[in-house]
DNA sequence: CTACCGATTGACT
DNA sequence: GTCAATCGGTAGA
């Protein structure tokens, strides 16, 4: 069942492998309106400790209070007017998320269209703020149970998660610190990653960019 | 209360 | 490529 919820062991787990995790998953949305889902393109980490660009770096704050709670929740802030999605991460008590930066548009498109205003399938959920506005993601969801499997939660998707795509990395998009962390994780080529250009991997030969072998993960591996 | 800032976007040169 | 709208969050008086 692609719409399966994932659960909350699958968040507990380091934010940069969660985040990572994400990519190929799929964001659903129920809401009056009717159903949207998309399949995750681009997620960014941010980290418990020794991280300026993390929302959590100076402490609890009623805007963070949420990054604070147990893993599986979404945190929803706004920024300039718009707002952006969040996956907590980690055992409660270790303040970090991912944030979701863009989906590439599966069910629901038309329900996006209306609610972006705009026809052009790129510009509907290529960007944080984006998304949201075409899942309909707002305030309200802050603190919103992503493991409950209904009104909004990411699930495990296809077997095949990643059908033979590059995972690249890079710096984080926008913030104005921490330039030195590659938590950024995309899948290479892929047109629905925002930023600029997002070329196709040239087969058999190493890029710039291109995720290396990662070291072993701290904790066991999830099978979802 | 005021002042400042930003994990963005869209319009424009 | 540049730039500013726009407003919630935060810190500080």
């Amino acid at each position: 069942m692609s719409a399966q919820p994932l659960s909350r062991r699958f968040y507990a787990r380091d934010v940069a492998v969660v985040a990572r995790d994400l990519l190929g998953r799929l964001l659903w949305r129920e809401s009056a309106d009717g159903v949207t889902s998309g399949r995750i393109v681009e997620v960014e980490a941010y980290l418990p400790e020794g991280d300026t660009a993390c929302h959590a770096f100076r402490g609890p704050t009623r805007r963070n209070a949420t990054m604070f709670g147990p893993p599986g929740r979404a945190y929803v802030y706004a920024i300039h007017s718009r707002w952006c999605l969040n996956a907590v991460t980690e055992p409660e008590g270790s303040a970090c998320a991912v944030l979701i930066r863009a989906v590439e548009p599966a069910a629901g498109v038309e329900l996006m269209r209306a609610r972006r205003r705009r026809e052009a399938l790129l510009e509907l959920a290529r960007g944080p703020a984006r998304l949201c506005e075409a899942f309909a993601i707002d305030r309200a969801l802050d603190g919103w149970d992503l493991t409950r499997g209904e009104q909004l939660w990411i699930a495990r998707g296809p077997r095949s998660r990643l059908a033979g795509e590059q995972v690249a990395v890079s710096p984080r998009i926008g913030v104005t610190s921490a330039h030195d962390l590659l938590l950024r994780y995309y899948l290479a080529g892929n047109r629905f990653v925002s930023g600029r250009r997002n070329p196709k991997p040239e087969s058999s030969k190493r890029r710039a960019g291109e995720l290396q072998p990662q070291p072993a993960t701290r904790r066991g591996k999830v099978n979802e």
